[in-house]
Parts: C-alpha cells; sequence; structure tokens
DNA sequence: TGTCAACTGTCAGTCGCTGTCATTAGCCTC
DNA sequence: GAGGCTAATGACAGCGACTGACAGTTGACA
C-alpha cells in the first residue's frame, strides 16, 4: 500500500509510477469533474493505460478514493500506539489526531499533494455514495482504535465496554467535525485541525454533563 | 411509500400488488441466495414483468433492501413524537424502540411478513455494501430524530449539542446491539429486543462513569 | 542471449441502470 | 358501450463498472 523506493528494480519502480499516475489522475478528476462524471475509461486513457489495467491496481472505482485516508489511518493508528502510557485513552486519541493533522504531508506528500489530499476528503464528504463507504471504513477503523486502546489499558474489549464506548464518543466527534468542515469554505489542513480540536474539546465538558459553557 | 387500501380503483391495486410482490420475492431472494449472487433480472422474472418495470417501482436493487426498514423507522418517529412529555429524552428514545419492536408487525404485516423482515435485517448486517448504506441511512435518520428531540425539550439544535450528543449515544448503543444480534443465532424480535433493552440499560451507568456494573 | 514470468492490452460478456418508443389496458365521457 | 385519453408496461438499445480468458510484450536472470 505505501510507496515502496528500495529493493526497486525497473519494474518495480514503473509499476510504483503507473500507481501514482492512476492515484493522482483519479483524484484530480474526481474533485474537478465530480465522482460520479467521472469514468474509470478516463483515468485510464489520462495516464494512457487500458481500462483492464486500471483494475489490476484497484479492485474498485472507490478504493481510488480512499487509498490516501488509508494511508493516513494507518499512520493515526501508529501515533496512538507511540503516546506515551501516561496519557489517558483520551488524551492519548486527542493527541494523535492532532499530530496527525501536524504531520499530514509526511505519509503522503511522495505520492500525492496534501491540497489534493483535501481537495478529496471534501468532495468524499459531498458524495452520498462515498459517505456510505467513509462510514463504513470508519466503523471499522474505531474496532482497530478500540483494541489499541484496550490494550494500552490492559483490558479486554469484549468484556470491558469502556474501550468502545470511548471511542465511539471520540470518533461521533471526529465524524461531526469532518462533516461541518466539509460544508464549509475552508478548505486547509490549519481549518480542520482547529474544527477538530475546539469539538474535542467540547466533548469532556458534555460526557460530564456540564451543559453551559460559559 | 405505504399500503394504501382506500379509494383504489383496479388500477391503483393492481399496482400496489405488483410492487408487493417484488418486494417479497427481491427480500426471498435476498435472504436465500444472499443479495449480491440474485440480479434485479431474477427478482423481475419471479413477479413475471419486465426488469424496465422493476425500475419503475424501485429505483435500485438497494431499495428494496431498505423499504421495510423505512416503515418501521418512520413508524419509531411517530412514536417517539407521542411520548409523554414527562419523559427525559433518554426515556423517551428508550420506550420508543421498544415499542416499537412490540408492534412491529402492524406497519409491516400487510406487506411483508415479520420473520422476513427479521432475516432481511440480519442479512444487511452481513453484507459489507448493504452495512455502508446502512450507516448512511441512520446518520440521516439521527438528524431527524435529534430534531424531535429538541423540539420536545424547546432547545434550538443548531445551538446545543445536547440533542444531537444524545441521539449519537443513543444510535451508537443501537448499532453495536444491532450488529451482536446480526451476528447471533437468534434471529428472533424478542430476541433482538431483549439485546436492546440490555445494552440501553448499560448507557446511563457507563455515561455517569460507573464502570463496575456489579 | 534466450528463457521464464510478470505485466499489459484486447475482447467478449455480465449486471445495474436509463432513455426511447410502441403497445396494452384501466378509466372516463358521450 | 364505443371511442378517446392516459397511465402502465414491454422491448430494445446503450452506458458504465467490473471480470474472465487469451495473447502479446517486456523486465529479470541464468
Amino acid at each position: 500500500m505505501k510507496t515502496q523506493e528500495a529493493h526497486s528494480g525497473l519494474r518495480e519502480r514503473k509499476k510504483q509510477r503507473t500507481r501514482d499516475a492512476l492515484l493522482r489522475s483519479a483524484l484530480e478528476l474526481f474533485t474537478t469533474k465530480g465522482y460520479d462524471r467521472t469514468t474509470v475509461d478516463e483515468i485510464a486513457e489520462a495516464v494512457d493505460v487500458s481500462q483492464r489495467t486500471f483494475f489490476r491496481y484497484f479492485t474498485s472505482k472507490e478504493e481510488t478514493a480512499f487509498a490516501v485516508q488509508d494511508m493516513v489511518e494507518s499512520r493515526f493508528v501508529t501515533l496512538l500506539r507511540e503516546r506515551p502510557a501516561a496519557d489517558s485513552p483520551f488524551e492519548a486519541l486527542r493527541g494523535a489526531v492532532l499530530d496527525a493533522w501536524d504531520t499530514l504531508g509526511e505519509p503522503i506528500e511522495e505520492v500525492v499533494p496534501v491540497e489534493l489530499h483535501m481537495r478529496t476528503y471534501q468532495m468524499i464528504e459531498s458524495t452520498p455514495s462515498l459517505i456510505a463507504v467513509h462510514l463504513r471504513r470508519s466503523t471499522e477503523l474505531e474496532e482497530e482504535i478500540a483494541r489499541v486502546i484496550a490494550e494500552r489499558e490492559g483490558l479486554d474489549v469484549e468484556a470491558d465496554l469502556r474501550p468502545r464506548v470511548t471511542v465511539a464518543a471520540f470518533s461521533g466527534v471526529m465524524r461531526m467535525a469532518g462533516r461541518l468542515w466539509g460544508a464549509g469554505e475552508d478548505i486547509s489542513v490549519e481549518s480542520i485541525r482547529e474544527v477538530t480540536e475546539s469539538y474535542l474539546d467540547q466533548l469532556g465538558p458534555v460526557l460530564a454533563g456540564k451543559w453551559r459553557t460559559e
């Protein structure tokens, strides 16, 4: 899934270049023409390969839309695991997301410009068929995150509700933030980082029963 | 969307019968062969109409899978609105779901046997492409429910976080219950009602910070 | 350099879904 | 109750996502 530079013959490099080119072209087309109005044939044509070849790199048109998200998410999980053991579950989650936003370029820049990824994210948030897939992927990620949290705390995910409940609350807020950001004007990373942070900071008080913020 | 009996000429009745037949055949095929392995042609053939006619009754194959859910959900919203004003938001939600399960037959029996609907629900919970759609539909329903709650409490949904947060927590638990039920053996209404109730009853203590249940 | 395996293109076909147009069949009026 | 109106349907053609099969091309490596 990641860009591999090392141990590569000409063949490997060529493959990587084709994949990257397909991905970039796809996202560029999606964000300019719209996902539904972009055909796989157009994507393939833009890179000058056959449609059949496209389907050898990506199992579906959908997959291209989420390929970069995939990289970002797995980075998030890594960052979460690296959090100091002293952090509470919520602090760890909060810290990992903010870290992830602050260093967004690292995992993806080599494949796709950050700005294109942001446009892609916004496009996903405004395309019904992709929203559906996005939500399903999110629940799968939630499951993984809950396991990491349980591990950190030395708990059994199946027996103890707390990891899943914590993650569910956290994810709910993240989804809300994503939706709000997607509906807004400012497409920048700074913007979503800011929205994320302020929403997360409201979660604690709300759960604690403090309804009034002032 | 609902079964209309009154003010019907032969034409209306015939249409209704065709729609019901298509729906029943579709769900029957989905639950026996699997959603992906049944084609629209098969559904149409089973009712002896052309494939084109199928698409005049349902905008997509997906729609048939959720047609009954739709009826159940709108019934739930109605029940929620009818809850006594004295109920707290959570009590109202809890009461409405349990009511809905207890009288499941009323809204749907005329169109589809309850048992078929239960099998359909389970099938949705175990079909990735439908899980995605299910989640998106759920978030749309959540939005509606949040508005009802806000109305009940005389609050502004946009300004006050509480309605949405409450509904988000409630829905999260409902989804968990649905998933658990779908993975289990017992397909009965009683079974899911029971799972729902016990999960909901755990939510209060968990949110209040009581981690130990004993 | 030649052999092998990986990669790719071409083609044909399935399935979901849509537009078009001719035909059928309730419905309504005179 | 014959005839006209219109909703409902069927038949057909076509698009786009996706797959399987087969043949041609091109790196890898002895």
